[in-house]
DNA sequence: GCGGGATATGTAACTAGTTTCATCATGACG
DNA sequence: CGTCATGATGAAACTAGTTACATATCCCGC
């Protein structure tokens, strides 16, 4: 119970601390830093006196005269997909572990909402940037972060921009699209349909030309009447119950499995198979993309086709911390879940 | 395609944008921050400067002159569940909006990190501190920060230090009890069993106290030997195991529901409830704690006591941009998700 | 006892903005 | 036509650290 506490107390400076210590500022600064030799009494009367006021140095000082400060700033697209979450865990982990913070924006998918962000954020001149929004992104202003310093990394998708600190890491989305393929046939279903979000996208076009061109060394052309983009992510997959009644003409059969090529077209797909009564997998295998702690307890539990999600997080962070110096672009293997909806 | 992007361009300062409009870095800077009068042809010049050398101040230097961020730190417990993603969404929306950043951390239920944590932000002279961790927190640096101007806000548990810049935002958990026993109560069912993590947080405490006293009310007694202390996060729920074998002696009968009080026990115990083969609600009534996207579409769709995360996050936020002067603790109320699993 | 080299320490300039205060020009009024 | 008030503007001091440079001190060898 020492004073009151609705006083907002002064913070002590380093000049507090030196003047405590009996020493310059500089003496101080060099004992926190460790930089330069200072003899053992000095040391220990401004570690003392750094105690006694409970001195914590002002990182934003340190950053001004640095040129730049120990943060970085992740740009998440939703951070309702836990896929997002694992990513904003891993680059947290890394950076926190030496000592940064990390800045977490959500960019809701609002393109001036974003530019804001990225203002701000250039404002705090980071070390560095994460970014997996996809839509909507001003390339001026990356490019120009980039330029001033700070390392970029997109995630989930190429980083077109060409730029030594500009760098990518992202999942192999045609082996994605290939590995839906490969397992629907081999569980013997070959009249796939395939729900997507939005195929302005690179990388939800790439899983779809993966699991076209997979299916098509198998002999089957997979048509544009059984690819649903459902553009609104709020609503339920209505369009795939127009897919589904697609029947056999000309040698096909009616659609016998679906693949959702992304988190929230797997929610919106499986909400739409559920209402519509779909026995799955007995009348239509599923698979989805992305995993999720309640995948397995659903009423058919999911086989999904995931990506490292985490390990994505900790690549970007280290690509900041390490400053390659050259554009990186790492392309990650996914692997598949299998489960009972398969 | 102008000049080699390689190359670290010198980021422009308030000089240089003063030289090029040929005025003082006073002009300049009263120009940004609208605080004095310009004339209408130096305003113009300098905002031709600004443009030309596409010019961003640094607001690292800015908080070191007032002695105060933007920023506003959160630090969760645990970001997979998706109840503190909600609340960080809700923070993150009300601070960006103001033209602030978020600084996101994840405790990891680790006092050593948590207490590194909170040492790199309180260097970072944030405006404001989010607090979710229940365990491990050390009182003392959040007190400093609160003491140094910073506002504290305390979500999901009582704030626990007197102090007019610390608050708390948090759901009435007695409220959560009696909501889970009335429910199971109009169901018909009176042998509840009790599912927790640790009663060593006086949340979780909270609410078993809350279900005990309706439960009284209803002249029903829910004996220690039905309550399920998890302890470790990462295991299913065994010990339900047990408890439901509990039988009728004196008058009471087999377990015949289960409530869930954590978010994350409410996975471990459905997880135990699906491994054991028993059937949900035919066998056992289950009602879980905090809703998340897929409760619908699990095996035995989730009726779940919810708390308003969201909200709970926007208020946190406001109470740190409101500055309200002296501590606040506001109490929301719970609220019920009926689905099928009971 | 004195010159030389190494080491510790302080002074002052630096980072990039903001703000106070003095100055200068302009315009209104007597 | 002089006086005073008003308003825009710039010089310089300020925020809280870091660091280059100068100086003080010490120990060693001759």
């Amino acid at each position: 119970m020492s004073g009151t506490p609705s006083v907002l107390r002064r913070r002590p400076t380093i000049a507090d601390v030196a003047r405590l210590a009996d020493v310059s500022t500089a003496t101080v600064s060099r004992v926190l830093s460790g930089v330069a030799k200072v003899s053992a009494e000095k040391q220990a009367q401004v570690l003392r006196a750094i105690e006694q006021l409970d001195y914590n140095p002002s990182d934003l000082t340190r950053a001004v005269f640095s040129g730049r400060s120990n943060g970085v700033g992740v740009l998440v697209a939703d951070m309702r997909n836990p896929y997002y979450v694992d990513l904003v865990r891993g680059v947290e982990s890394v950076i926190t572990e030496g000592g940064g913070l990390v800045f977490l924006a959500n960019g809701s998918r609002d393109p001036e909402r974003q530019q804001a962000i990225l203002r701000a954020m250039d404002a705090q001149r980071l070390r560095g940037l994460v970014i997996t929004a996809n839509r909507g992104i001003d390339e001026g202003i990356v490019r120009r972060m980039a330029d001033r310093g700070a390392e970029v990394v997109f995630v989930t998708r190429p980083a077109g921009i060409s730029h030594p600190r500009i760098h990518s890491v992202r999942v192999d989305d045609e082996a994605v699209g290939a590995l839906a393929w490969k397992h629907l046939r081999d569980r013997g279903r070959r009249n796939v349909a395939v729900v997507t979000q939005s195929l302005d996208t690179v990388t939800q076009r790439a899983r779809l030309r993966g699991i076209r061109d997979a299916a098509r060394l198998d002999g089957v052309e997979l048509s544009d009447d059984r690819v649903v983009e459902l553009r609104s992510s709020d609503e339920p997959a209505r369009g795939l119950n127009e897919v589904l009644k697609v029947r056999g003409d000309a040698g096909r059969g009616p659609v016998d499995a679906v693949f959702a090529a992304t988190g929230i077209g797997t929610l919106r797909a499986y909400q739409e198979l559920v209402d519509l009564g779909v026995r799955v997998p007995d009348d239509v295998a599923f698979v989805g993309f992305d995993d999720f702690l309640w995948a397995p307890y659903l009423a058919s539990p999911l086989t999904v086709v995931t990506q490292p999600s985490l390990e994505m997080g900790t690549r970007a962070a280290r690509l900041i911390i390490d400053e390659p110096g050259t554009a990186v672009e790492r392309v990650l293997a996914p692997s598949l879940t299998v489960r009972a909806s398969t």
